[in-house]
DNA sequence: TTTAATTGATATCAATATAGTATCAGTTAA
DNA sequence: TTAACTGATACTATATTGATATCAATTAAA
């Protein structure tokens, strides 16, 4: 079960970088590039958080994408709704039958309490918040390869 | 994003009515009409249930499939990484460079909290916690038609 | 004014995951 | 002996995810 896909992951990334490079202008090339995300694929992420008023472009030569919203102001939880749809349960069903089903019911039940936790967790966490994390770890140490490896998974 | 997938979702549904029924054999034919699953995507969660050792069977006219697990000693944590694998934050592409991209480094503390935070909620919920309530509800009121609608949502 | 760097828009494709079906052999109660 | 079953496995269809390709329009700068 992958809780985020490659869009949701690549647009937090490439908003981690607008995030830090605010008041300016940045391709997609240079997003793509430094990050190493498909160019064309990253494109059509971008398209879509301009539609989202997430962030702005420029068009032509000097031209590029930079942070509209506060990077405070955008839950990862909105990615994730952009990106992959509003957390839900299963595939509503419920409305095919109105509680044809006991058993569905019971479970619906328990499982939206659980939706509402995971959201509300998606909702705390934003790309602001991740921004000064990344600050903080940068400060501190340099490659990941002393004390914060426990969070880098040095597997292999 | 879907957090439940269909195999979950009628894998749960099959061990609610085996869980009902603890000591006798119920057929695939019955939990199939019963539950409206289909017979054969049926049958195959129903073997996989055995090798994960949930279920037994037994051949033959007169078969079926019966609990072996104690139902509170399911947690739908297992059924979900049984049938959609372990919840995991994204594609795990850290084993491909230890720790290249230092963002990706500070998304993955955050959502691997946030992920303990999902799996802890999972892990309460058991099967055997499910029957309980099913039999709460059945107590209570008769058809989701009454206290009780707001859970069953009784929409169109 | 031309050109190269850029976004806008859209079409297409490939790979993977999900959902569902079909078939046949073996087992067992009646 | 037979009908009701499971075991095992192969197959198909559809949806989702991930990625690529193309061309027109815009703009800064040579």
């Amino acid at each position: 079960m992958k809780v985020l896909t490659k869009k949701t992951d690549y647009a937090i990334r490439a908003l981690l970088m607008l995030g830090a490079k605010r008041g300016e202008y940045v391709s997609a090339k240079t997003i793509s590039t430094d990050h190493d995300i498909p160019y064309q694929f990253l494109r059509g992420l971008l398209q879509e958080m301009i539609r989202h008023d997430l962030i702005v472009s420029k068009e032509g030569a000097q031209g590029g994408f930079m942070m509209k919203k506060e990077p405070d102001e955008i839950p990862i939880a909105q990615l994730i709704e952009i990106f992959q749809g509003k957390v839900q349960v299963s595939e509503c069903m419920f409305r095919k039958q109105i509680c044809a089903n006991r058993a569905r019911c019971v479970l619906r039940h328990e499982i939206m309490r659980i939706e509402q936790v995971v959201n509300h967790e998606f909702d705390k966490l934003t790309i602001g918040k991740l921004i000064r994390d990344l600050d903080a770890a940068n400060g501190v140490t340099q490659g990941c390869g002393e004390k914060k490896q426990e969070d880098c998974q040095p597997i292999i």
